[in-house]
DNA sequence: ATTTAATTGACAGTATACTGACAATATGGC
DNA sequence: GCCATATTGTCAGTATACTGTCAATTAAAT
């Protein structure tokens, strides 16, 4: 075998790299995703903000954060749009001066029941090159991955139930 | 089974979505990245695009983009920081006034040639929580998806014998 | 050759992401 | 009650991403 020679770099060094690839494919989700929701003016971030204060009603800004495990910075901004769109509202917690509380309006509501059925033609067309089969086992491996990795991302998924006592006990 | 009743909007319509899968999964592969690597003063991205302009000496920025599948606006201010950092060099194309060629510069290969070990570990700790059976089952299903979705990506990824005489015949 | 098309790099504008900091506020230990 | 600490929302700064536009330049059409 060949010994001392410096490996040669090849565009496998990028080709072949899960992260390349999972760069890859969120660009595809998110091109699919504002393709088939473009009647509406709503982002992939924006509709899982959405849907979470829709099912949190009078979450904060922090534990939506946590809920969806995304940026608390970046959600700032999120919600400011959100906001602007008036598809929610905040309202300053009585017991908390410092938390405001998150709640869809009759037009935010509205904007997600309509967008439904296009965020799951999206979500569909992303897997749909491949067999069923294949679907399900890529998108069971994944889960996993996202699942047993949650501690190496900055904003770890906290699920809602860790998340209905932190007001009082932490 | 109940007929007429609005569905139920709940964390599912996140959670179960492959789009927010691959999102959550890009942003742990990127931590992991810039973990192990962060005594190199280089990101996912401008990692990628020192590779290939180490492969493809004298490229220019369109076809870097289209051999990346980058975005090509992103991609002038990745070249800028490389080029700040002094890792590349751009020279003006002699037979045509618009392209600027890209060139590693020596200190630009000592970098790429250090940070690979980083870059490795930093994969493989992507897919470390699954078993190598499953790493390998993803990793298969991931490339295939990537490439038949190709298409679907405002950037579509293409090979560089397709690039290759983009200059002459188009 | 002259008009037309396309290409290249650049730029402005918007939207995620992350880092690190900050003031206001709340909570804990004592 | 007082002080150290933690939390909340916010902000500034950097780095991807994408859209759309533009001037300079080149290639193609005729």
């Amino acid at each position: 075998m060949p010994s001392s020679k410096p490996t040669p770099v090849t565009m496998d060094a990028v080709y072949t790299a899960p992260g390349y690839l999972f760069r890859r494919m969120q660009q595809i989700a998110v091109a699919l995703f504002i393709e088939e929701c473009k009647a509406f003016d709503l982002t992939p971030v924006q509709y899982a903000a959405l849907v979470t204060i829709s099912t949190h009603p009078g979450i904060d800004a922090t534990r939506l954060s946590a809920v969806i495990a995304f940026d608390r910075s970046t959600l700032g901004n999120v919600i400011e749009r959100l906001q602007a769109k008036e598809y929610i509202v905040r309202k300053p917690a009585p017991e908390d001066k410092r938390v405001k509380l998150l709640y869809l309006t009759k037009a935010g509501a509205a904007v997600l029941g309509d967008i439904m059925p296009s965020v799951d033609k999206a979500q569909a067309r992303m897997l749909q090159p491949l067999k069923p089969a294949d679907r399900k086992t890529l998108l069971s491996l994944l889960t996993q991955l996202v699942d047993l990795n949650n501690e190496s991302s900055r904003v770890p998924l906290r699920a809602e139930d860790a998340l209905e006592h932190l007001g009082r006990s932490g």
